[in-house]
This record gives C-alpha cells, structure tokens and sequence, in this order.
DNA sequence: GCAATATAGTTTCATCTGAAACTATTATCA
DNA sequence: TGATAATAGTTTCAGATGAAACTATATTGC
C-alpha cells in the first residue's frame, strides 16, 4: 500500500531545530547528561546530592528548608539527596537551637574532600565548555541567560 | 551543642548560580516545565508526544528511526510516545515498501487538529519569552547556543 | 493554655525513565 | 544458500521522580 499523496494543508509548520525551548532543553541535557556521568562514575554522586554538597561547601551549617531556597531543586530532592549524603559520610547534622525539627547541615571531612575536587573539575569542563566564546561573548551570552530566567519566573 | 566555628580551610568555592551547567539547567526546567504543564492541561499530551507529532508535522512518514534522528530523543522514548500517540489517534501507521520492520508515521486528522492549535501557542510562547531581548539579542543569543551545543557535543 | 494553623522534613504511591534484553526482520558474505 | 551480524522497534526490570499524605514540632490567635 503506498502512501497517498498528503493533501495540501494550510497549517503552520514548526521548525523543532530552531524553537529556542527545545534547543535549550537539547543544550541542558547534554551537559548535565555528561556531567552526571563523570559524578556518577568518580564518586558515585547525583547532580542533586552535588547541588546539595556545593551550598553547603559554599554555605556551611544551612538546614534543607535554606538548601531549597538556594537551589533550583524541592524539598523532596533536597530531602533525598541528604539522606544518601548522610549515608555516604559525605555530610552531618548538628541541632539547631531552639527548633528541633530542622538540622543544621555540614559537609564531613570526606565531604570536603570530594568537594575540594568536584570544583576543579566543574571549572574545567565550563572553560572547556565555553573555549569558543570569547570573553565578550561569553559575559553577553550571561547576560542573556539571566533575562531569559527573569522573563520564564513571570511567564 | 553550639556548632564549632569552621576551621579555615584553603579550598576553592564554586558558586553555583554563577555556573553555567546549573544555570542552563534552571533555565531550562522551568521552561520546559511550563510548556509541558499547558500541553498536559490542554491535550494530555508529553514533550516527548509533542516533539514526535512535531517532526511528523513538518515531515510526514517519517519512521520512529528517522524521528530518533532528528530529535534529542532515544528509540525507547520514540517508541512510548508513537504507542501513547496511536492509542489516542493522534497519528497513524502505514507499511513500508520492502521493510516489514518500520512503519512510516503520520498525523492522523485529529493529529493535525492538535498541531494545528499548538504551533500558534509554541510561537506566542516563544514570543513572550523573548519579548525582553531586542532582536539583535535575540540573534546574538541563537548564535551562542548553537556555538555551545556544537561545543558540548565534543567535549 | 490550648485549639488551629504553619513549617521541617520524610514516606508512600503511582508513574516515568534508561539500560539491557528481547523479537522480528533484513543485510552480509562465505 | 545458510549462518552471522545488523537494524527496527518493543518489553522488562530496577531505580528515579513528583504529588500528596504523613509525623513531629513550632507558631498563632483566642
């Protein structure tokens, strides 16, 4: 059975390659996909639990509710990652005074380490990521960046 | 117990909201999330869906390989959007001469019904995201993306 | 002070996902 | 030709995910 020849429609195309959401979500994925892999296979680590480990490197002591504030990620994710952390000796409580439903949340000795070289490796891969672009470009494509996220918050 | 001040230590920090893996990866989540909260609303209907009935707009009877192709999607995915697609008659199959493996695929009526109304939305969407950037910018912006998912694809 | 409400964080449940295994068919080549 | 390898597409399985329900604790308002 051939096909029969496609009635002439008057409808809109949509060229997919070049609707600025999908190659967005074409570009993330790529370097989240390899970022995770090289996590995955040197510590055994989520994107998640890294988000976690790397306010926590930077923000010593905040309890999951102020993680969920700084991070893109819910109180689910945040909830999760902790727990694995905790398992993995890469991060510790203590009590907050006063309020004995939150913990404060810090990396351990073993925490710091991986952390001390995850950093390395995250600068590397965004200099790699970015050699082509020169400095003008890459403050201009920032730049961009952040209008994009302020204008997606109210859309 | 009173946390103990931290000792001083000598490690490098990372910022990440100043990362651009991250930053993609929050630009793009909330985006994508938006879009797909409407298509589900509007057609029950998934990215992935949507992205298979997208290339078949604009390329019909092509096969679920050919729609791997041409979209970030691997054949697992293609393959659950084609059976969730047919299910809901929003595409149908047609033999392929001389290969009883594949199947060409097409936008059924309805299926052109659907892509019909969400083109114009995909465009409006679009349109408001942008509405910040002057078209230059715009411009700027398409280039320094295709520059960096040529980028990530090597790295 | 105490009932109602809010908050921190966890768990449950149903769904989604990717990798690998699988079936059916086609291509290669000795 | 028949054995082997490659390809199209599907299914399985184990783990990830988000929404909603849940526990424990804290705050508010009467």
């Amino acid at each position: 059975m051939r096909p029969e020849p496609a009635r002439a429609r008057r409808e809109e195309l949509l060229a997919l390659e070049h609707f600025l959401p999908y190659r967005l979500s074409v570009l993330s994925n790529t370097v989240s996909g390899r970022i995770a892999k090289f996590y995955e296979a040197r510590f055994q680590l989520t994107i998640p639990e890294w988000r976690v480990m790397a306010v926590l490197g930077r923000f010593p002591g905040l309890t999951a509710a102020e993680v969920t504030e700084r991070t893109a990620m819910d109180k689910v994710q945040v909830s999760r990652a902790v727990a694995r952390l905790k398992k993995t000796h890469r991060i510790e409580q203590r009590a907050v005074e006063g309020d004995r439903r939150a913990r404060h949340l810090f990396l351990t000795e073993t925490g710091h380490g991986v952390y001390a070289e995850i950093v390395p490796f995250a600068r590397d891969y965004e200099r790699r990521f970015t050699a082509g672009l020169s400095a003008n470009e890459r403050a201009q494509f920032d730049r961009l960046l952040d209008k994009l996220t302020a204008a997606a918050g109210t859309l």
